[in-house]
DNA sequence: CCCGGGTCTGGACGAAACGTCCAGGCTGGA
DNA sequence: TCCAGCCTGGACGTTTCGTCCAGACCCGGG
């Protein structure tokens, strides 16, 4: 039974929550709600069975970060089916001094990433990861730094000249993955080159370091 | 200047490559070439300045693995003007005995990148690396953890017993410092202790960690 | 007082990793 | 074609690792 008088701040605020749920299109959610009741005063592009006047179950924002000017996230939310959203929410007052509203926008992450894996899996070259099982460790950090110079200067590995290699031992020598037991040999096989050839260009970096 | 006499090969094969050109869009460069002659029998969707006749430089094509069915990549191109290509080749026979033409599918990955990245970043519901940022130097991180266990038991270094060695070093060992070269010896002055009873801590740790 | 279990110590030692060196091989340019 | 520069695989001496052990030390119990 939708009520005769609408409050006043749904008339100030449901412009902009359409046009955001527009703009989305059908993934997002746009949710406004009345941060003193804790209740739904409006619900564009529903995602899950909530309506006008049901319980906000807004507590989770007291756990974040106040985050300076009433905006929260992105942060994640889980929803029961297992699709996962990336929300913002946001605290809206008015000069008329009425009891603010919160708006929340839920986007379901689930087809963009699905789509972005589609088209990474297009363009990759190769397999994405032959990944040695999670290790979180110092060859992680290996690869990243070897992978972003790849990326950064577009040259593959197999084209990598002697000042490439050096940039990249001097860049894994700052970040102390040489001070790492058994990291030379790691690094040179991740170089594609021999275990000799690493001690050689790390002396000529040692050495031209001195002058 | 076109031949009057088409390569019969060229008859045969350039619907295909009509169609794959057409399917891949603008992004997609598709190449027949001679395999005998090395030289380019027909391209389709240009990205290069090569046309009929001119040299296939195909040699690439030697370094890289037979993979069984005539069937080459997908693997990495670069342009000279630094645009990312995924390409595969393949080898092409027809039952007439003619020799075998090599099919070079080109296509360029940048677009598909970018696109990929925009979705991913889009999708993305937080900063996706808190990157600890300039790690500190090891020796720091050992500091750290002696002195945070010292404060938290309220315990000094010279009081301390056989558990409290054992408790320092599990967490020294979980931190990675202890995969550090010459960290033991370092960890054992600091721990006001000897090398070797490092060592006998360690190995008790490890054992009683495997029950 | 002495004893014995538990712990730390310095030293020794084989095994592994480290870092250097060298005699080739490969490649791209003069 | 030769040359120069770079990389390679292997060999080799050195350093570091990790283990072992005999003895010193401490401390509570008999």
């Amino acid at each position: 039974m939708p009520a005769e008088t609408p409050d006043p701040r749904l008339r100030t605020w449901s412009p902009v929550c359409r046009a955001v749920a527009l703009l989305l299109g059908p993934y997002a959610e746009v949710v406004l709600h009345d941060a003193a009741t804790d209740t739904v005063l409006g619900i564009w592009n529903p995602m899950t069975a909530r309506a006008p006047g049901d319980p906000s179950l807004l507590g989770e924002l007291d756990e974040l970060e106040p985050a300076a000017d009433g905006v929260y996230g992105p942060y994640e939310k889980l929803l029961p089916d297992g699709r996962r959203l990336s929300s913002v929410s946001a605290v809206l007052t008015d000069d008329a001094g009425r009891p603010p509203a919160v708006l929340c926008v839920n986007l379901d992450r689930g087809p963009l990433e699905q789509a972005a894996a589609l088209l990474a899996g297009f363009a990759a070259p190769t397999a994405p990861r032959p990944e040695p099982l999670f290790e979180r460790d110092w060859t992680e950090r290996m690869n990243d730094v070897i992978g972003g110079y790849v990326r950064a200067h577009g040259r593959p590995l197999e084209r990598f000249g002697r000042e490439d290699r050096l940039a990249v031992l001097r860049e894994l020598d700052a970040a102390g993955v040489l001070a790492v037991r058994r990291a030379v040999p790691a690094v040179a096989t991740a170089l594609r080159v021999s275990r000799s050839t690493v001690y050689t260009l790390l002396t000529d970096l040692k050495h031209e370091s001195e002058t």
